[in-house]
DNA sequence: TCTGGGGTCCTGATCCTC
DNA sequence: TCTGGAGGATCAGGACCC
């Protein structure tokens, strides 16, 4: 292991609920709950004025509006959120080659493999810079965490939140560690955390003492061994730059249980679809199916099957999951279906016919799935989503603060004004359309703008 | 109170092959 | 030909993470 802490850890403060507030002056300094809005939706994220209230993320939605029924409630812009989080991810592979995503908001950064630092004091100057940076060209703030491994670095930055800087020095790692709860170490979550006060180990020094024979008799060979090393804080996992992606998954829930079986069938091919779009557009194909199901009462199970090589096809993957599902008691109803691929490969089992045959493996595009067109041929009911972004012909550019009963309300106003005015519209307005979310700093005039905050030439990915 | 969506990894049971 | 064991593949479920 090495011995100075010039693993960083990267996590950006209550990152969509930040940027949220970050392009809506109104929000700021109040209650944002960023989630699922339906009957069944759970919080994504909220800001730090929200969590006064006892507000967490996967609280349910439900729970969030009794305790802060005041609070702003604003569906996720994912789009948005990429857009920013590249931004980020900019930043820190400037600092080194080894930049390990971990999710849109988080990362770890090899600080030795960049050159960039090589003790204490490199080190912590590097993760000044980088904050400085992320807030000029963001607007938003980061936590960093700096450590000799990636666990100790990912703790710092839990305790430099929010906005904050927290470099371990080495030779204190085991008198830090050792008196804070087992739920600190990465990998113990509530059933974990259960089993060990059960034993009686509450605390990451008790865990110590247990003894690595007794964690893997309480925990299993792998976990066992895994977290009694966490425990003296020996960690030599190296930072990942390049992930292989093991599977492809999409799944629903619904506002109402399915009872129909022919609905849920529809459900399934629909999902069937849906994955299999994702997976050529990751340019990928895969061997084993899996069907997931909710049932009623939250009991979940899966089904799966293995073909003999890697497909694409979406006919293939509908009638695997159709055969899944065959096997399934749905008698109650379903809350929730999901379909994925797992066993992926970059090639198809079509392109090894086709190899062998000496053809050329093209023309395999001919059935590509395509995304549903928005607002082609027959417009369907426009939908206003609350929080996403749109422009007024008379008011300029605005978001939706709410929308129902025909009407939609916005407010107008951009990341750079002051907090704007409200206004209400019908929702079949000709004069208001959707637009895409204005950058959450302005660019300096002059200043060359790589790429459009969201969709642009190029959509997707 | 009533629990999202997209992932990863591990474990134990079972089946198959050598 | 039968038997037993080892080991890999597959399947289902659980825990965890963001």
């Amino acid at each position: 292991m090495r011995t100075a802490p010039t693993i960083l850890h990267l996590d950006m403060d209550a990152f969509f609920a930040s940027v949220e507030q970050a392009s809506k002056p109104s929000l700021r300094g109040k209650a944002v709950i960023v989630g699922g809005l339906g009957p069944r939706g759970v919080v994504a994220t909220c800001s730090y004025e929200a969590r006064v209230f006892g507000v967490h993320s996967a609280m349910p939605m439900a729970q969030a509006r009794r305790l802060a029924p005041n609070a702003a409630y604003l569906v996720p812009r994912f789009g948005l959120y990429r857009t920013i989080s590249e931004q980020v991810m900019e930043l820190l592979r400037a600092l080194s080659p080894l930049v390990e995503p971990l999710s849109l908001d988080e990362a770890f950064v090899d600080l030795e493999a960049g050159g960039g630092a090589w003790d204490e004091e490199s080190a912590r100057l590097a993760g000044m810079k980088l904050r400085a940076d992320i807030r000029a060209v963001t607007g938003l703030t980061g936590s960093v965490g700096l450590a000799a491994s990636k666990m100790l670095a990912k703790i710092a930055s839990e305790q430099a939140k929010p906005d904050g800087l927290v470099l371990i020095e080495p030779g204190t790692e085991r008198a830090l560690l050792g008196p804070m709860s087992v739920r600190t170490l990465p990998g113990v979550g509530p059933a974990t955390g259960d089993h060990l006060r059960r034993a009686g180990i509450t605390t990451i020094d008790e865990i110590a003492e247990a003894g690595e024979d007794e964690l893997v008799r309480l925990l299993g060979k792998a976990h066992g061994h895994a977290l009694y090393a966490m425990a003296l804080a020996r960690d030599d996992r190296p930072v990942v730059a390049e992930r292989e992606t093991k599977s492809v998954s999409v799944e629903d829930t619904y506002d109402m249980d399915i009872h129909d079986r022919l609905r849920v069938g529809l459900e399934v091919q629909r999902l069937a679809d849906r994955c299999v779009r994702r997976l050529r557009g990751a340019g990928l194909s895969g061997r084993t199916i899996v069907l997931k199901v909710r049932r009623y009462d939250f009991s979940t199970l899966t089904r799966s099957e293995t073909l003999r090589g890697p497909t694409d096809d979406p006919a293939v993957v509908r009638e695997a999951a159709a055969r899944l599902l065959d096997s399934v008691d749905t008698t109650g109803g379903v809350r929730l279906l999901g379909v994925g691929v797992s066993g992926l490969a970059d090639y198809t089992q079509e392109d090894l016919f086709a190899q062998a045959a000496g053809e050329r493996a093209e023309g395999s595009a001919e059935d590509v799935v395509d995304e549903p067109v928005q607002g082609a041929a027959v417009p369907v009911e426009r939908r206003w989503p609350a929080g996403h972004d749109v422009r007024h012909a008379e008011y300029g550019h605005g978001w939706v603060q709410g929308s129902g009963l025909g009407r939609v309300t916005v407010r107008f106003e951009t990341p750079d004004s002051e907090p704007g005015r409200v206004r209400t519209f019908r929702i079949d307005d000709s004069a208001l359309e959707s637009a895409d979310p204005p950058p959450l700093v302005a660019r300096r005039p002059g200043e060359r703008v790589a790429s459009g905050p969201e969709g642009g030439s190029s959509v997707g990915g």
